[in-house]
This record gives C-alpha cells, structure tokens and sequence, in this order.
DNA sequence: TGCGTTCGTCGAAGCCCATCGACGCTGACA
DNA sequence: TGTCAGCGTCGATGGGCTTCGACGAACGCA
C-alpha cells in the first residue's frame, strides 16, 4: 500500500507539505507541487479513507436512509437516491445507503460511530421518530418530506398542495364541473403520509373556491381495484367528466376503463396524472399532468446537509430551511373542455 | 466524544481487554465482561469508524454500483439493492451506494482508499469495463450479471436462458403453435445486455426443439410502440395465439390492445409475462409469469463479496463462483389451451 | 510439590493522515 | 542597509482503535 510518506519520499518533499498540497490548505509552490503531483501518479497513490477520516474528523460520507417498503413509486425514489449519490460526489462525498427498518437506531448508529458526517431522511413521516434522534445529537440532516414540527430542521419536499391546487385550476378553467379524484390506497392516508393528505388539501380548497364539486376516492394501484373505484364514481356522481390521478398504478387501467366504456379521452373525459413526465408521456393519449422535479429534490437535499456539515465544522449556528418544490402543470393531450351536457 | 479508553478507564480495565471485549477474539471472563458492558451502556459509548477502519484495515464498508440510466425494471433494482443493504448489515457490513457513470474510476477510487472492503456491481455487461479494474487491484466483488469471461469472479445471476425455456415448454404444452416473443427495445439487444439475448435464445431453441414457430419482436415499451409491435405481429402471423413479454411496459398496453382488438385473454392468446410476481399478479386476468427471486439474488451476492473479503484477509485463495437462480413460471389465468384454428 | 498449560489481562507499537507551531528565506519598504 | 511580512516547508503530535508479545494467576497432571 502506498501512503502519503512514500509519495513524499518520492518527491523529495516532507509528509505535511504533501497532505497541505492536497489539501490546498496553505500555499505550496508550483514546482514542489508538480513534483508531488508527479509521484502521486507515478505511485498510484490514493489517500486512505480511514486515516482521512480519523485525522480529520470527517467521513466525507453522508448516509441516505430509503424507506425499505413503500407505496410510493419507486422509480421516483430511486430517481431522488441517484439525485444524492450524484450531487454528493459533486462535494467530494458519498453516500451510505441505509433502509427504513434501521428506524432511529440507524441514524444513532452511523451519526454516533463518525461513519456518517450527515444524513439525508426519505419517506418522512408527520410524526416521525427518527426526528428526535436527529435532535438528541445534533446530527447535521436534511429531510425530504415535512415532519409537524419543522423547527431545527431542513426540509425540502415537492408542493403538493400547490400541485392539488393546480389540477383544479386546469379543469375548472377548461370547463368542468363534476370532477373525481382517485388517490392512493387507505393505507396510504391512513398513516397520514403527508403528500397525500396535502395533494388532497389542496385539491380540495381550490376546487371549492372554483366551484367544482368533488369525489375522492381511493384504489390500491391495481386494475380491479381501479375498476372498482371508477365504477363507484360513475355510480355516485354519473355526470363527472374529468378524473385527477395520484396513483401511478391507477394511470394504465383507467385509461383501459374508459376507453372499454365507451368514452374518448379527452372528448368524454379528461384526465390529468400526478406522476413523474416520463410516466405520462408513455400513456395513450399523451396526459396532460403535474410533475415536480426529482432531480432537485435530491440536490438541495444535499446542499442543506452540507450546508449544516460546515456550519457544525465551523462552530456556526445552521439555519432551518423549508424548501417546497413548486411543481409544474404540463398540458398534453388528456385534458379539453368539458362535453356538453346530455 | 466517548472513547475506547472512556469506557475501559469506567471498567477499570485496560483498552485492549475493552477492544477485545468487543470483537471476541480472545477470551474475557464473564465479569469482566459484564463490567465492559455496562460501561459501554453507561457512556453510549460508539466505536469510532475511522480508527476502526485505520487501526483494523477493514472498513466493514460495501460499495453497490448501481446503474445511472437503465432500461432495466426500475423496482427490480431497487428491490436488488435494498436486499444488499440488508443482508451486508446482517454481516456487520454498511454499503456505499455507487452509480455506474463513475465507471472504471469509481471502482478504483473506492477500492484504493480503503473506503470499501468489497464491491458488488449490477447491470453487468458482457465486456464490461470495470472488470479489469477488479482484476487488477484483485477487488474482492460479486457481480449481478454475467460477463463473457467470468474467470476470478464471482458471478450471480437469474437463470433467463431457462426462463425463456420454461415459456416454450409451457406454451408447447399447451398445443399452442404460433408465438411471438415481445422483448425490449433494440438498444437494449444492441448493448449486448446479458439477460436479454439469453431469454431469447433460451426461449428460441426450445421452441425450435418443441416444434413451434415463432416472432422475436423488439419494444420500447410504451403504449404507441406496443400497438406497433402488436400491429406487425398480427399481420405477419395472423395465426399466432400466444405472446411472451419481457419488457414491464409493455404488458398493460398489450392486454388493452389485444382486448381492445376483440381478442380475449386467454380464450382467444394466451400471454406469459417474464416479469415480478407482483406485476404479474396487479393485472387482469392475472398474468402467468415467470420470474425468479431478487431478495435472494442480491443475499447471495453479498455472501460471495464477504467470501471473497474473508479470503483476502486470511491469505487464502477465493474460490470462483457463478450461481444462476432457477425461474419459476407461476401458472395463473393468462394462459389456455391454443384455440382451434378458424 | 513441581512443572507446564491455558486463561485473562495489560502495555506498547503501530495504522495513515491532518494540523499546529516553528523556522528559514525572499522581497518590499523605510 | 536593516526590518518586517508573508510564503513555503518541516517535524512533531495526536486521533481512536487493533493487535502482538508478555506476564501473572489459576489449574491440571505426574
């Protein structure tokens, strides 16, 4: 094994002047620094994490801990994993892949040891209990998702309400005046998973001040239960001619459902999706939907983890952040003005 | 911060009786033991990983290379490594989560500094460039794929060259004789992805063996590319009655096509899904499918890298592996005897 | 009773790097 | 010409842990 004493020897150099070199912690001359540069390649020298980590003080490791089972679409959660891993890099890190069933433990375990200098939490619950861990130790983190009580924290998470809010404004102004909204599984709102209660919030009061009148009503994501759900709907509320989707299991069958019914997308019925574009895109029609984009998500994400990882270095007071995602509202080919009544 | 020589000074041991406390390898009488314990619980007391690392030459750090951009089954990955994450915890093992376009480098950067003891590589291809890199530093890995030369790796991988096996044989017995295979799309075959061009030719030589005549037809597994793929199917083998697909996308649309087109499922083609019992099973009709295990797939591979980093420590020579996972075809309400002829 | 073991524990020597204080040297300025 | 600032470099120290060799105590056996 090469270490920095050999790579010193070899340029002719003491040890410290080769770690400041690297460092670029002082100056160091240009021409030691080319002979130094020069051994390194000539050794193949690669800094030993360990040794970095002990004298340093610091991993240079941030730990992202994803959630182990979730009803979430998990493209979309691994689109935000690739997101960290990427950006962390970017800052000189990497990052620890740690699962959901770690629970608090976890976060002590890695927070506690030095393995992580960070941690990034998906999946977060209102109330989630890996939040006072966070606190205890004064663990530099940043959340995807809102916790209740944010304070001492930063978060950033996709704006769902706006995202709610956005798909009554479409159809509203396109028209309609019966609107169904199918959302995930009781499950799902049961555990009061924040994005679906906020999707909904948000939905719902604009869809109030815009005059719709709404249904919501759950599925699980498959094509029995879709069907079940769009048959219940029709029963309920016949005259609804439009249909806001969070539930990408949902998309496919309800598009099936339609068309086997009888009704054109979008002449009879307008549909818009709250998924991911590339999901929308592949369905036929092309849907008209609300994205917000994943890649950010991941990326401030990781500014705000190292944002606190310098504050903690530097004896700094971090500061909360509360970053909502605005989302985007894509008009493609499954949304027009709602029919004439019959 | 609670260090080693905290806890023993609390015991009224000294260090190395603690450290050897910990690890087990020499013998503690029971008392003392009992002492170093309740110190340890007293203090909160957490190993430090950096000197770990340093002190005992091992990071008890896996990295997981993980695709960037793939056209692979995005959940089956996810699954994969999620299935790493926990069984490399079972060993006492964390894992550093890589992506594929830090390619060669990555590997490198990783395995020279120390930071990872091991590396477990997915989206395997056939002349993959990381390969070299293992051999040439003599990585301890586990490959999830199958490159051409597996000479001085291990290797796990489903068994597709059965898969397709097992859906000829089905279909043969069940006197169908006109088939298509629905794949993915051409880059896919074009990159040489391992899984693909086996799948197919496992499928095509039974169904040469079994007398069948069959379409391999590339997909993109959108809605539009399945109604094409479909399209040229049916008008060059009119008489075909039964479809294998091994793309994800492409199963919604082809069920909504083929009932769309007035053909029923499986009265009138039978359809056999190479996918995850769980797509198979969200479906209408539920789909006959052939899938193999994932959770088991990614525990073996970190068995094979903790063999491989065991050997390297003891001096030993690593034994070879090249494990392919059996697939089972789960038998549901997709397929039927082939209708007679008109 | 004397000897050789085994068991339990200890002290010290690293592992490789970052960082601090010190020091000689060069150049600018008075 | 003397003085004072940097600048560039060095040596020493420390960070927390593992591991090796050593050593006293307790034990078995002859």
């Amino acid at each position: 094994m090469v270490t920095l004493v050999d790579v010193a020897r070899y340029a002719g150099v003491s040890a410290s002047t080769v770690s400041y070199a690297l460092s670029g912690k002082r100056s160091i001359s240009q021409k030691t620094r080319d002979r130094i540069e020069q051994a390194i390649a000539a050794l193949d020298y690669h800094p030993n994490a360990g040794a970095r980590a002990l004298a340093g003080k610091r991993s240079h490791i941030i730990a992202l801990m994803v959630p182990l089972h979730t009803e979430v679409h998990v493209p979309t959660m691994m689109e935000i994993a690739i997101a960290v891993t990427v950006a962390a890099r970017e800052h000189g890190y990497d990052v620890l892949l740690l699962t959901n069933d770690e629970g608090p433990d976890g976060v002590q375990r890695v927070a506690a040891s030095g393995l992580a200098d960070g941690v990034i939490l998906m999946d977060v619950r209102l109330d989630d209990e890996r939040v006072p861990v966070l606190h205890a130790r004064g663990v530099p983190a940043a959340l995807i998702g809102l916790p209740v009580d944010p304070t001492g924290l930063s978060c950033v998470d996709h704006d769902f309400t706006t995202a709610g809010a956005l798909c009554a404004d479409h159809l509203a102004g396109l028209g309609h005046r019966d609107v169904a909204f199918i959302g995930y599984g009781n499950a799902v709102y049961q555990r009061h998973a924040g994005y679906a209660e906020r999707t909904l919030t948000g939905f719902r009061e604009r869809a109030e001040a815009r005059g719709l009148r709404f249904l919501h009503r759950s599925c699980e994501g498959t094509y029995e239960s879709t069907a079940g759900t769009l048959a219940r709907i029709l029963a309920d509320r016949p005259d609804t001619t439009a249909f806001v989707v969070q539930n990408e299991g949902a998309i496919g069958p309800l598009l099936s459902l339609l068309r086997a019914s009888g009704r054109t997308v979008p002449e009879d019925a307008s549909v818009i999706a709250i998924c991911p574009d590339v999901l929308a895109e592949q369905h036929s029609p092309r849907l008209t939907s609300v994205s917000s984009p994943k890649k950010e998500l991941g990326q401030l994400a990781v500014d705000q983890v190292m944002a606190r990882i310098d504050a903690l270095a530097a004896g700094r007071e971090p500061k909360d952040e509360l970053l909502l995602m605005a989302p985007e509202l894509v008009v493609r080919e499954s949304t027009a003005p709602a029919p004439r009544r019959s």
